[in-house]
DNA sequence: TATCGGCCTTCCAGTAGCGGGAAGGTCAAG
DNA sequence: CTTGACCTTCCCGCTACTGGAAGGCCGATA
């Protein structure tokens, strides 16, 4: 299987593939023309990075869980423990993000949004406490 | 006023204020010793700055917003698209991670955690359905 | 056989928003 | 006069890719 097959299937564009083989997260063989070939064990690496990815695991983190599932003799409290803090970061930044939303819509609210040049939005930002 | 004390002021690192400087946020004056000389309205637009950053702005976004400040003729309309922008970015951010973290709480919670090598974090990764 | 389009390869550079650290100038205190 | 705390510029590093240039390879068609 070449590349472009490959990142088809799996759902990601060929350069991540290429970036995933640089920095040692899949190995493909190589074809004698040079060209990757990628067999079926590849391929469900890749599906398991991207799904990992789109969890919000980092790479590292997709580098210990790729390693955890390869190793048949792993624990699974070992795996528990990365999703956990993953888990607890996720959590963390949804907070932060609540914070920060919950701010924007009171200055959203409280602008008029018209021509004039008076703005709440930039006094709140300037410094002054928003006067209800 | 020297860099280490309105690094101080503003609750930033002197770094980061450089940086500004460098991508032309602030433009603070120069001693005969070369040193930066930060007046208050120097100070001022660092704390406007070190606000907006804490609220997701964008370096761009600021850079905008940091000029409609200082414009005293600005539209508050113009400002409130800014705002009503990041702030749709923000809740779309927040529901992805919310998404996230529903899937991983499922998986988290279905794994034993101790030491046997069956794990449906991983099996979850891989692209299993989680049966129950 | 020539050639053409669509693959594939490597390498280099850039993104956002800084942080770390080197090499060196300056300043006030002792 | 030295010491230590400042300050300066410069360059590399980080995350996780993305874009693009320059060039090789392959299958189909004329």
């Amino acid at each position: 299987m070449n590349i472009g097959e490959v990142a088809e299937r799996a759902g990601m564009p060929a350069k991540t593939i290429r970036y995933y083989e640089e920095i040692g997260l899949i190995k493909p063989a190589r074809d004698s023309n040079g060209y990757r070939a990628f067999r079926e064990s590849d391929m469900h690496k890749l599906v398991f990075l991207g799904r990992a990815r789109a969890l919000g695991f980092t790479i590292e983190d997709c580098r210990n869980l790729l390693a955890l599932w390869e190793d048949q003799d792993r624990a699974s409290a070992d795996v528990k423990v990365i999703a956990k803090e993953h888990l607890a970061q996720v959590e963390a930044k949804i907070n932060d993000l609540k914070a920060m939303r919950n701010t924007l819509r009171g200055l959203v609210r409280s602008c008029a949004g018209d021509n004039r040049p008076d703005c709440p939005i930039l006094a709140g930002l300037a410094g002054e406490r928003p006067h209800s």
